[in-house]
This record gives C-alpha cells, structure tokens and sequence, in this order.
RNA sequence: GCCCGCCUGGCGGAAUGGCAGACGCAGCGGACUUAAAAUCCGCAGCCCACAGGGCGUGGGGGUUCGAGUCCCCCGGCGGGCACCA
C-alpha cells in the first residue's frame, strides 16, 4: 500500500471512524435493529434479503465484501421503506478444500473450518452489515446436516431419488475420484497420472422430471436478469425431435438395432453414418470381439468427463465394420462409428451422421472421407450445382434429394419423416433434453452422509428417521488415498435397520451443492427440529432479493428451483420459485505486479510512480528492483493481486471500503479494486464530516420549518436536495448504486456551494443548509451507515431514533419541477445551437425561437425547412 | 468447441432512440501555508485555418429527422459447460 494515501492529521475535527464504526454497530446490537421474529404479526411487508453465504475459506475477499455491501444496502434501504426485513447470513461449510487442508497440514476439517468461520465472522462484523445473526448457521453443524438428510429420506419416499450409474473421473494411483478441477490436461492434479473414466453406481435427484417445469417456471421470473434465464433455458435444452431405431444388417451379440435421438429426421436421407458414443452398449459390444475397437474405446475413456474437454478435443472416430439399414430408403446401408464427439449423457448416445447439415458431422466426414450429400436447398439455389463447402448448411430450405419429402420445408419436412417413422413403426416425434439427473454422490468425508444402509438381504434401507442424523465420525484419517468414511474401522458397520443383520452404511456424501440448495429455507427457521417449519417459510419465502456472483448463474440456481420444487412436492413449502429478485454482481479485479524473477507480488509488496507523462512505474518495496505492472485480472492467491479487506477496514474504516465498492462501476459489471479509489473515497467521507460540523454553528434549531418564500441561493439548495432525494431513491430502486453516489456526490456540492454563498446568510439558507444536510446523512445511510448515525447524531442530538430506524426520505414534487428547460437545437440532426425556454412553452415559440439563431441561421443556409421535430424538453430538430 | 455476456476521454463510468462524456479518480493551473500535507477555486475528449468547424461510444454495414442505445457481420475480453464453490 502507498504510504501517501494514508489519512493524516487536518486542524477541524476530523471522523474518527476506529471509534464511531464499532460504537455504532454496539448501538445497533442493543437495540435489536435487525432482528426479526421466524413468523411475524403482518403489521408490516416482510422483505427477504440474502447474499449467496460465503464458503469459508480463511478469511473474506473483496469479492465478500462487495456481495455483502451490495445486499447491506437493499436491507437498509427496503428497511426504511418500511418493510420488516430478514437478512440472514450463514456458512456453506462443507467442500474440498477442508479435506486438501487435511491432507497437506493435518489439520482436522473440522477444526479448520469452524476456526475459518471465527475469523470470517468477526471480519464480516466490522463491515457493520445489517444482519440477524440469531440466524446463523453452517451447513456442516450436525442440526443442518441432519434435516438435510431428513429431507433427502422425504424426497426417497416421494420417487424424487434413484441409483444408477454414471462415468466419473478416476485417478489409478491415487485411487480416488477427482472432480473436474482436479484433471489438468488429461491427468490428475496430484498425482499427475492420466485419468480414466470408471463407472460407479450413484445416487441422483429426478430433476429431468421437472425439466418442463423449470423451463416455465422461468417465465415467472420477472425480476431476473434475461441473460440468467437464457442461460438455464439452453441449459435445460428442450428440444423435439424423433426417435429413430436403425436395424444393424447383422446382429451383434444381442444387439440388433441401434437408436439414435435426432432434431433433424428432415434430413435422414443426407445420411452418411452412425456414429455412438465410446460409452454406448454397441460400442461396448465391438470393443469384445475387436482389439482395435477395443483400443479406441479405451482411448476415449482417458478424455476425462467434462464436456468442453470432449468438445474440444480434435474428432476422431472408429469404423466398427458394422452397417445399419436406413429406414425410408430399401437396400441402403450406412457404416456404424463410434466417435468421441458423441456424448452419452446426451439423447440416445448415438446419432445419424448427416454431414451436408450438421457442421461437426460435416468436419468428421471430411476427416475420413465419407460421402456428404445435400437434402435442403437454399432459397435460390441450384439444385444440379449445388455443393457443400467448408460449412455445412443448417438454415431452411427446400427438401430434394429426399424421396417423398422432395419439395417441401423443413418444418413440414420433419412432421413427414416422423409420421412415416411412426407408421413404419421405425420411431416415434419425441421431445428430448439436455438437463440430466443430478448425480449427488461424493466419495469424500467432508459432506453429508447419505443416510441409506446397504443390506445384503433386504437391499437399500434408508435410516429411519428416528436415527437421524447420521453423524459424521470424528476420527478419521486422512494419510491414505480415498474415501476416509470408507476405510473408517466402524462407522460404516450399522445393523440393518428391517433385519438386525450386519449391514453397511452408504460412505458417500452429498455433493456441497445440495446444502446449498435450501438454506435459503433453513434461514426462516433456523433451530427448528425439523427441516423448516410451514409458518416460518409460508410468511418469509420466497427470497425477495438474492444477490451472488454470474458464476452461479446455472448450476446452484437451477438446483435450488428443483429443491423449491422437491420440498413443495413433499409439503415443506408453498413456494416454487424460491428467488423472486436475483441480481448478479460481476468479479472485483486488480492489477497483477511480477518481479523480474517471475514471483508474483501482492499491491502492498509494490511502490508505484506516476511519471509526468501519465505513466506508471512499480518498483518492489523490499529489493528497489523495477516491476512489471501485469494486466487487470480477477483477485487470486496464485497471482497474488488480491488486497485484504481486513487491512483496508483497519486502515480506512467499513464505510470506506463500502463506498468505494459502491461508486466505482456499475454492480453487475467487473470492477476494479484501486488504492486511489480507496483514498478518494476516503476523502470524502471526511468531507462530509467536515460539511456537517462546519455548518452546525449557523444551523436554526432541529424541526425548524424552511420559509415558504426562501428564494436565489435558499430555493437553489432546496432543489438540489429534493432533486438529489427524488434521483437516490430512483437509482436504490433499480440496484444504479455508482449512479447514487454520484448524486450523493452533486448534494454535497451544492451543500458545500450554498455554504460560500452563506457570507450573506439568512434564515432561508439556513434552514435549507439544516434540510440539506440532514437528507444527506439519511441518504447515505444504506452505503456509508455508520457515518450516517454520526452525522444525524450531530445534526440532531437527542434524538431518540437512529438512521437506521428512520423512514426513507420523501421528495417534495413542487421542488423537483423545472421552470425552464434547455432544448438542443439541431439542423440535420446535428447541434447547431441551445435555447433557453420556459418548461411548458408551445411549438411555435420554440419553432420560431430556434430558428431565429444565428448559428441555426447560417447551418439552414437559406433552405427551405421540410420538416420540424419538437421533442419538448429535449431537443428540435429541422430537417431541410 | 458450445451457450451467455461485455467493449464510451488517461482511468471508472453517466445518458426513457433526442445536447455524448453527469459524477468521480488521476492530471494541470491558482489560492491558503515558512514549507508540505490537507482543504478551497478553476481547466480539461481528440484535431483544425479557433466568434467557428471537423472527428468521435471496439471495427464495418443498415434502420431512423436523429443511434452509445435498435438490426446484421467481424474483432477483442470475460463467465458457464454438470465432482471448485
């Protein structure tokens, strides 16, 4: 950090918010400011605020701070709406990282995550956000984990769970599975051994069963941004289609037809070839009676489970030697493949290859020359000539080559092939997505048990429910590779809870993305003994605002409208949707500094210099050796460009670091976290400071009424403020949080302007001084609240309420009315001229005023107007 | 590879299809000070033949009296891709 950005001493009074922001945040506390009842009297709206909880890593990151300021400043603001306001915050403490920080420093999980949440905790207090901590909870605390089983033994009984098996990534050396972080180029992060895909039988959550439901369900969605629901829409991915069985020529084992899903049955006769995944049956089948299928087979399997890895990967394939018939043309048979590009997850896991349409069959077709024959003609196109390219052609046309389909659309074309399909009894229309069931099973300790028990005799048990919870075992050891639930010498073996023989318990855990799939619930109803209690979420749900980052945009939001879902299918919850409001907040970013060795530096490590010329230098504080200033990125610990918001709190207090995430950029979008920033927000929460105390001595009593006849200076300052109150509010409501600090930023100015004007003071000015201050500590109170308290405190002392418990200030609509208005005058569409007109002037006047300006004059250059646009308080325009 | 975004002065950004650059950061000039810091006042998109004019919102095209804003194409950067959270 620069050592010039520190604050220094000034001769006035000086905000001393190492004092003010925990005095404030006491007071707070004492009076109960932010607690609310789990089922509340009605007297008031509720308003449900949540921030995505933290994962509790070590300690909070800007990107924190930022999430936690942004929703403080909704719950401040609906709160002085009157609304009764819940705003929760909790840990999303099961994951990864405790079991890597178990296995690298021997720390236990545990141990290491509540300690994590200490520090967290108390760095989270001293931003002095509006919470109600009652509510607090991890979702590694055993009174949430066992509900959440409860809940899973509820959705079990209600069909909403099955078991079956899924492909997952395998580490061979350190015999363990590896999530697809964990595989670097194909091989396993620890071990650096190539990753194979093993097949392990699974729990699942049904949400395919609600894949129609959740695309609708976002319809509903009105207060969610467009981008968010595009993107769960494609990534549900219904599409229709048909289902087409093709009949090998000659059976394979037991195999004798393969089924392909396809959205293009319009073009079954560009067919070139059939083509499964590695995964598939037949594949499987070919790979037993030949080595060199066999060979390609287990090639795939080292491609690792992700699908942008299998997208990517250059397309390759293997002709099994196998034909299958076409079902419209007699006679014609096709070459089966297997190909990696083909998923098994998606469809059938098999396609019909039609590479005159289809760009990545066209460039696997290429690849091993296989023929490419056009059915859909372009509009205008000639069908003797014309060919396929380099690219494939998927726009619509008219079908030929295509026996009884020649001549005819696409969409028709489609209606007839299914009808043929379904009258030959060769495939049936069918509407397919892309939405899987959710594999929630996890090889790992730190989650939450599946609470099932495995019986040789009776099968799968679930643990009643009076068992609950199953408890994680304490002693566990983390020296061996695997699963330690698993080699644990006796938590797994439990009687069968039907037959009292020895049984096993099931070792997996749940994936961390189901605990977070209803805390959001949990929060209503926080200590209950039973998942959530019907009158607690009834009154609070849904969320009325949730605030977290875009990376969550698909995944823990589409999992948590199923759990919505799933917890209404059986009686939890009246709700579907459990996020009314969402915004999505972008990254915080920050310079990267490296030294000339190629260590990373963090901002504090480096000096930076400003030449005369406007650029920048850095040099390492400790060695005097010149720095590279890398590019603006995204905080990591591997690039070490992050700032510790502990530090900056400690250095320039919460309302700082608060104000200065809010002004910088619009919330959605990436900002950048600079050290001039900070200082300059800084700044100006002592001039604010400074603004207040230094009028205080000329300042009329509190209460005391603004004369109605205040007029120049006096009516100026009025308007200011209730313009700055009316365009605040305005910008509150639609989350322009940079756009209110601006505005908080034009009040202060014309506080500070009025105060020049003040040589000459009246009692007008005054009491406009006393309105303008007083509406600027209550504005800033949903961003900077702890000054705000210590303004009002000095501008009103005595009073009995705080700004946190005050209403919202109102606008006076008689000030906000502009008596004149400035109009741009343009020839041609361009600028030409200003003119000055009373607000509610007619046409004529200003047609007539406009045109009588010299410079309108000499751009008309004495031609005929042709036309005149008058768009009143903006703009005439003459058209010549 | 596929899906979804974003791109405006030196920088962050503002702008119901209607004066592009509000407000701030950095910068420059001045006041105050023994001096510095802090503070206060002022200047400031780029270019030119400077009472004026031209060019400007990633690049190219289009719609419109008028486009940062709407449409099409291209480029760059970012998010997600199902076991990171």
């Amino acid at each position: 950090m620069n050592d010039t950005a520190a604050p220094s001493p000034t001769a006035a009074p000086r905000h001393d918010f190492a004092v003010a922001e925990p005095r404030w945040q006491a007071e707070w506390e004492r009076r109960g400011c932010f607690a609310v009842p789990d089922v509340p009297d009605g007297s008031r709206p509720k308003y449900y605020v949540l921030e995505m909880f933290p994962y509790p890593s070590g300690k909070i990151h800007m990107g924190h701070v930022r999430n936690y300021t942004l929703g403080d400043v909704v719950a401040r603001y609906k709160r002085a709406r009157g609304f009764l306001v819940m705003h929760p915050m909790g840990w999303d403490a099961f994951g990864l990282p405790a079991e890597n920080a178990a296995r690298e420093r021997g720390i236990h999980p545990a141990k290491w995550t509540y300690e994590n949440i200490a520090t967290m905790r108390a760095e989270l207090k001293r931003m002095g956000l509006s919470l109600d901590w009652a509510r607090e909870f991890a979702t590694c605390d055993v009174a949430y984990y066992g509900q959440q089983q409860a809940l899973f033994l509820d959705f079990l009984a209600a069909g909403l769970v099955e078991r079956k098996e899924s492909w997952v990534n395998w580490d061979p050396v350190d015999q363990t599975v590896l999530a697809n972080e964990q595989v670097i180029d194909g091989r396993g992060w620890r071990s650096g051994a190539p990753v194979e895909k093993k097949k392990l039988s699974q729990w699942f959550f049904r949400i395919t069963r609600y894949a129609q439901e959740l695309l609708d369900g976002l319809a509903t969605l009105d207060r969610w941004p467009e981008r968010v629901k595009t993107m769960q829409a494609n990534w549900i991915g219904r599409s229709e289609g048909a289902r087409v069985r093709f009949r090998l020529t000659e059976p394979l084992g037991e195999l004798r037809e393969v089924e392909v899903f396809t959205t293009r049955p319009d073009t079954l006769f560009g067919m070139s070839f059939l083509a499964v995944a590695a995964e598939h049956p037949l594949a499987a089948a070919a790979a037993a009676r030949d080595p060199k299928a066999a060979a390609f087979v287990a090639e795939c399997r080292r491609m690792g489970t992700s699908e942008a890895a299998i997208e990517q990967a250059e397309k390759r394939g293997y002709d099994t030697g196998l034909r299958v018939a076409h079902p419209f043309v007699e006679g014609a048979t096709f070459p089966v493949w297997i190909a990696n590009f083909v998923l098994m997850e998606y469809g059938t896991g098999a396609i019909f290859g039609c590479p005159a349409h289809d760009q990545r069959d066209l460039e696997f077709a290429r690849k091993y020359g296989l023929p490419v024959r056009p059915v859909v003609l372009p509009p205008g196109a000639d069908p003797k000539t014309f060919a396929i390219g380099d690219a494939a052609y998927v726009d619509d046309g008219t079908i030929f080559n295509s026996g009884f389909m020649d001549g005819l659309g696409v969409a028709a074309a489609r209606r007839a092939a299914i009808e043929r399909l379904e009258a030959t009894g060769q495939g049936r229309g069918e509407i397919n997505w892309r939405l899987r069931d959710w594999g929630v099973s996890r090889q790992r300790y730190w989650g939450c048990p599946i609470p099932v028990i495995h019986c040789e005799s009776c099968g799968i048990v679930p643990v009643p429910k009076d068992q609950l919870p199953v408890a994680l075992p304490e002693d566990v050891d983390f020296s061996k590779p695997g699963n330690p639930l698993d080699h644990h010498p006796s938590w797994k073996h439990v009687p069968c809870p039907r037959c009292g023989r020895p049984a096993r318990r099931e070792t997996d855990t749940f994936d961390t993305f189901v605990d977070s799939s209803w805390y959001y619930a949990r929060f209503c109803s926080p200590r209950a003994k039973v998942p959530v209690t019907r009158a607690a979420v009834d009154a609070w749900l849904p969320v009325d605002q949730y605030i977290g980052g875009i990376e969550h945009a698909i995944l823990h939001l589409l999992y948590s409208r199923f759990f919505a879902r799933a917890m209404k299918a059986t009686g939890h919850l009246a709700v579907e949707e459990p996020f009314a409001g969402l915004f999505t907040q972008g990254m915080v970013t920050h310079e990267s500094y490296r030294a000339a060795d190629g260590r990373w530096l963090y901002p504090d490590e480096v000096e930076i210099t400003v030449a005369p010329d406007g650029s920048r230098q850095a040099i390492e504080k400790a060695t005097r050796a010149p720095v590279t200033i890398g590019r603006v990125e995204a905080m990591s610990k591997s690039k070490r460009n992050t700032v510790d918001p502990g530090a900056i709190i400690e250095r320039y207090g919460a309302d700082t670091a608060r104000w200065f995430i809010l002004s910088d950029n619009p919330p959605e979008r990436d900002m950048e976290w600079t050290e001039a920033g900070v200082a300059g927000a800084f700044r100006f929460t002592q001039r604010l400071h400074r603004l207040t105390t230094a009028a205080l001595p000329a300042l009329p009593p509190p209460g005391t009424p603004v004369p109605a006849t205040a007029d120049g200076p006096a009516r100026a300052l009025r308007r200011a403020t209730h313009r700055a109150i009316a365009a605040v509010t305005e910008a509150l409501e639609s989350f322009a949080f940079n756009v209110a600090v601006a505005r908080i930023h034009e009040l202060a100015n014309a506080i500070a302007e009025a105060e020049t004007a003040g040589a000459h003071a009246d009692a007008g000015l005054a009491a406009a001084r006393r309105e303008a201050l007083e509406a600027l500590a209550r504005l800033i109170g949903p961003m900077m609240p702890h000054l705000a308290e210590e303004l009002w405190s000095l501008l009103r002392p005595g009073e009995a309420r705080l700004v946190a418990e005050l209403p919202w200030p109102e606008a006076d609509p008689a000030l906000l009315k502009a008596e004149t208005v400035t109009l741009a005058v343009q020839v041609l569409g361009r600028l030409r001229a200003t003119i000055e007109v009373p607000a509610g002037a007619d046409e004529a006047t200003v047609f007539a005023l406009a045109e009588a300006q010299e410079n309108v004059q000499r751009a008309l250059g004495g031609k005929p107007i042709r036309k005149r646009i008058h768009v009143p308080g903006r703009v005439v325009n003459l058209v010549v």
